[in-house]
DNA sequence: CGGATTTTACGTGACCTATG
DNA sequence: CATAGGTCACGTAAAATCCG
């Protein structure tokens, strides 16, 4: 228990450290000597709490700040989105505080930084490395802010470029896989064997509507807007809906705020409509096959996605399984993911020639080029696209059925005939 | 290019389901 | 009707996207 000694004019006071010894303290973390003998007191036992929950146990003024009592406060301090948060939760509970958590942050030095670097960079992609840098980089910024060390060891990246040649990044080929629509309308084909036609709709309204997969697991029915006018229906994208440790499924704005109306091709319509009343106890367009709101996990993609581009043998009925048809892989696309098909959307419609402001829109991006400044996109534009997506939509079909009566066409995918 | 944010994937344990 | 083996839910790690 931490007590006080009289020192002098002031108090002094010792607490106990988690490995059992006593540490002392003549003054609080703002350099404020203790006037009182409950003072000094209290502030001893508050370092006993912390150090209880693994937190601060030395003296921040001394510069002796752990990495972990630093960065704990630092996360609690952020000010983000809850899957944000729990990102960078993740990111340094997984990895920055075994590394650098009993670290004191002055020992925390550009050849260590290297040697750990190094060491990542040969367990993990490189897109992850860059991010563990990135938020270490970051968090011992806001420690130079606040005078607990003199500069930041974890260099920026353009800072450590300056002076050296660096190729250009390679401009060969777009490796995003991405499909045309008689790959999707094949993938389409493959859902509707798997989920019915709320399989089947999903991945046209992944494609048509260029949907990201949040946005595609919280669409609410009544988010989609059905009108007899055959260009007259919309999608309306007000939220996102994913899964947050502690909380569950839950439903957020969409990425960066990108609110907005799609105007829908009439086939697209006409597949939401019938798929309106499949689960009538669900307020989702597209929920799990428990009916509940889909989780996008491993299981979404081992069950469904994976299968339905890449194929798969069919499975006997037995022991523990009902059993379940072969899919025929869908050529060309091996390994799209469903952000392949939002892909394929946009690709579409730039072939299509459509204003970039008004593709951008559609795709929810904001467009702050020049261009994107001074252009504007009207309705009429926005038709043109949901005009220009049915076209596509119609011309898949009749190559699905020249393939289909084509005879002895190897690997034809489970194209359907359309009703 | 940095960094906030989203998407994709792994591991585990409780819970089902068709069979011998 | 016990049980082998699949299914589902959940917490979390890893990887990728794309705004500003």
């Amino acid at each position: 228990m931490a007590y006080a000694e009289k020192r002098g004019k002031y108090w002094r006071v010792k607490f106990k450290l988690p490995n059992g010894k006593y540490g002392s303290a003549s003054e609080d973390d703002f350099g404020n000597r203790f006037t009182t003998e409950r003072e000094a007191e209290q502030y001893g036992q508050a370092l006993e709490a912390d150090a209880r929950r693994g937190r601060r146990v030395v003296n921040p003024r001394s510069g002796k700040l752990t990495f972990r009592a630093f960065a704990t406060d630092w996360l609690d301090a952020s000010d983000l989105a809850d899957l944000s948060d729990q990102t960078y939760r993740s990111r340094v509970r997984a990895q920055l505080i075994p590394e650098w958590g009993d670290y004191e942050l002055r020992d925390i030095t550009l050849m260590s930084y290297r040697a750990w670097k190094k060491r990542l960079a040969r367990a993990h992609e490189t897109n992850y490395v860059n991010s563990l840098t990135a938020l270490l980089r970051l968090i011992l910024e806001d420690a130079v802010d606040d005078k607990l060390i003199d500069s930041n060891p974890v260099p920026f990246g353009r800072k450590a470029k300056r002076g050296r040649y660096v190729p250009p990044a390679n401009l060969g080929e777009d490796e995003y896989v991405h499909a045309d629509p008689h790959q999707i309308l094949c993938a389409s084909e493959n859902a509707r064997c798997v989920r019915d036609s709320i399989g089947y709709t999903m991945i046209m309204t992944i494609a048509y509507a260029q949907l990201r997969m949040g946005e595609v697991a919280g669409l609410l029915k009544d988010r989609v807007w059905l009108s007899d006018d055959p260009y007259g229906s919309a999608i309306r994208v007000d939220y996102q809906g994913h899964y947050l440790t502690g909380k569950g499924w839950t439903l957020h704005p969409p990425k960066y705020g990108s609110y907005r109306t799609l105007p829908l091709p009439p086939f697209l319509a006409e597949l939401l409509r019938s798929c309106m009343d499949l689960y009538p106890d669900s307020p989702y367009m597209f929920p799990s096959i428990t009916g509940r709101p889909l989780r996008v996990d491993d299981q979404f993609y081992g069950e469904f996605w994976n299968p339905i581009i890449a194929g798969r043998p069919a499975e006997p009925r037995r022991k523990g399984t009902r059993g379940r048809p072969a899919l025929c892989p869908v050529p060309g696309i091996e390994g799209m993911v469903p952000h392949g098909g939002r892909h394929s959307g946009k690709v579409w419609m730039d072939e299509d020639g459509h204003p970039r402001v008004a593709v951008e829109e559609r795709m929810g991006h904001r467009d702050r080029s020049v261009e994107g400044t001074y252009s504007h996109v009207t309705p009429e534009m926005r038709r043109r696209i949901a005009v220009s997506l049915q076209a596509r939509y119609e011309r898949s079909l009749g190559v699905a059925q020249t393939l289909w009566a084509t005879p002895g066409q190897p690997d034809l995918p489970n194209i359907a005939q359309p009703a």
